[in-house]
DNA sequence: GTCTATGTTTGCGG
DNA sequence: TCCGCAAACATAGA
């Protein structure tokens, strides 16, 4: 679910409501797993009192920064959301952590599957430090992309997802890269021509940067679908040409599009476009 | 009721 | 290094 333009999208949320500047009053923590290196009476003791002077992102991790020097990351894995609530409202079942600010507001960390994670750390290299470069970065160049696919004898898809390699996609994005590079998932990064690599490297910023602009995909319409810090679902679901269109026909060529899987992840491709 | 799939990441064994 | 698989969990849909 939550993949570089939703999280992103939750960040500038988070902004936008004003949260920089406010300081955590106080913490609950109503699932102990959530808070990945601290006992949850030391996760409430250290966070209380620490003003907020950012919030950010990197890779798919929400970090907000502390005055203290202290940085709180936040990965929302499949079905974690960060959501803005006003402090009177009832506390949901699968809201597992509450920090609650020094206005009227909580945020809520709402996770049904329970697989996201907060880490409270002076030290946030060890997490973020192996991550891969961040796609919309400038220094993210062609050049550099080059260099890192050559020595990769790895499927393009399996290594795209590959946080190590490049923060940031998730399974829509890959596909809708793909698709769009006319490449097929199983290529071998290693042989890709040079065209090809300037196509790829453009069709990932482009499809990231459609994400945000849309501010994140919402696929159906079920609760446990994407929504922004602020609840507002993404509108980029339209926007996608590939993925969960099973048979729908291409938007480039009219081939039906096939669902294939590739490292137990399904896939979806235009088998006419994106040849092997 | 049962079975299958799910957008992420990590860790294991080969 | 790389790959395949299982696990961490809960829910939706067939």
């Amino acid at each position: 679910m939550p993949e570089l333009p939703e999280v992103q999208t939750v960040v500038n949320d988070l902004i936008h409501a004003g949260l920089i500047g406010n300081t955590i009053r106080d913490a609950g923590v109503f699932w102990n797993k959530t808070i990945g290196n601290l006992y949850p009476n030391e996760f409430t003791a250290k966070i209380t009192g620490q003003i907020i002077t950012n919030i950010r992102r990197r890779a798919k991790y929400i970090i907000f920064d502390f005055e203290s020097g202290m940085h709180l990351l936040i990965h929302l894995r499949m079905s974690g959301r960060l959501q803005l609530l006003p402090n009177s409202s009832r506390r949901d079942k699968h809201e597992h952590i509450i920090l609650h600010l020094n206005d009227d507001r909580d945020v809520r960390f709402h996770d049904t599957r329970k697989f996201g994670r907060m880490t409270l750390t002076d030290n946030p290299s060890t997490i973020l430090g192996k991550l891969g470069p961040e796609p919309l970065s400038d220094d993210f160049t062609i050049t550099q992309f080059q260099k890192m696919l050559k020595t990769k004898n790895r499927q393009l898809k399996p290594l795209l997802l590959d946080q190590n390699f490049l923060a940031g996609l998730g399974n829509i994005y890959v596909d809708e890269a793909l698709w769009k590079a006319r490449l097929h998932p199983l290529k071998i990064a290693s042989t890709l021509s040079s065209g090809k690599v300037k196509d790829l490297h453009q069709a990932i910023r482009n499809v990231l940067q459609q994400g945000i602009d849309n501010q994140g995909t919402s696929l159906g319409d079920g609760m446990s679908n994407f929504v922004s810090a602020e609840r507002q679902r993404g509108n980029n679901a339209e926007n996608l040409m590939v993925f969960r269109r099973t048979d729908k026909a291409c938007p480039r060529c009219n081939t039906k599009i096939k669902r294939i899987v590739v490292g137990q992840r399904s896939t979806h491709i235009c088998p006419k476009c994106q040849k092997y």
